[in-house]
DNA sequence: ACCTCATGTAATGAGTTCATTACATATTAG
DNA sequence: CTAATATGTAATGAACTCATTACATGAGGT
């Protein structure tokens, strides 16, 4: 199961029109280089190596150096987790209906099958004036 | 069609698993007050304030002001669209295949449907050294 | 060995996010 | 009117993002 962590960073990864580009990119021409992406950008190489570098921490992009290459591959675990995921939640939403959803919150299922602590129901703290 | 640029504020706002708990909070107790919300959180009634404006601006709450009271509305509209925009670009990827897919950019048919501009095959700039 | 190519690291700076406290506005109840 | 309630604004600061240039490493070709 995926920790609410994972998914900020998932959703953090795509949350970039260029990241997204660099994306279909590497899912289109897989295992090209981390020159070949950059040079498709007018960005640095640098910056771009950071976005792939965002992408790869998400578990979005794959790896493999060979020799001085680095050759990149999509993986599309985590968005497949993120689309279960959410069309079990959001069920009643996908198809446009909008009637009476089960109430399945995400830190419910985290406390079930991750461990995670739940950030709803916190202690309040109230403000000072 | 949904802007490149509205996009990115989607991903953004869900990119948080503070404001996705909010998000299933106002989804579950539709019309519900600010006030209501930020009484379930261990942060600030303004920080609570400034995670609903940023769902807001990304169009997946709605609200209206009746007295002094606002009013939270979910809206799964952005939500729908990210959704059916990524089944048809990443339908393969869903099922759990990964054959040859036709690349369908997100930028080829933001240009065809949107105007916008498209980042990729961007005039490089090339490196100093 | 030497040079080039492909990638990676370090230092830096502008801009944004995210949280805080203090104060302001506006509506309802008495 | 006065007071409590509900929300909103302003000023601030720590931490992060995103881009840059300069330099370093390590593999391959001649």
């Amino acid at each position: 199961m995926m920790s609410p962590d994972t998914m900020d960073a998932v959703f953090q990864a795509l949350a970039s029109t260029t990241r997204r580009a660099m994306l279909d990119i590497v899912r289109n021409e897989p295992g090209c280089s981390v020159g070949a992406v950059a040079g498709r950008f007018d960005v640095s190489r640098i910056a771009v190596m950071r976005h792939l570098s965002v992408l790869e921490e998400a578990g979005l992009i794959i790896s493999d150096k060979r020799g001085r290459t680095r050759h990149l591959y999509m993986n599309a675990v985590p968005i497949q987790m993120i689309h279960d995921r959410w069309t079990s939640e959001y069920s009643a939403l996908w198809s446009g209906r909008m009637l009476d959803i089960k109430y399945l919150a995400e830190q419910r299922r985290a406390q079930e099958g991750d461990g995670a602590e739940t950030d709803d129901i916190a202690h309040k703290k109230g403000e000072p004036g």
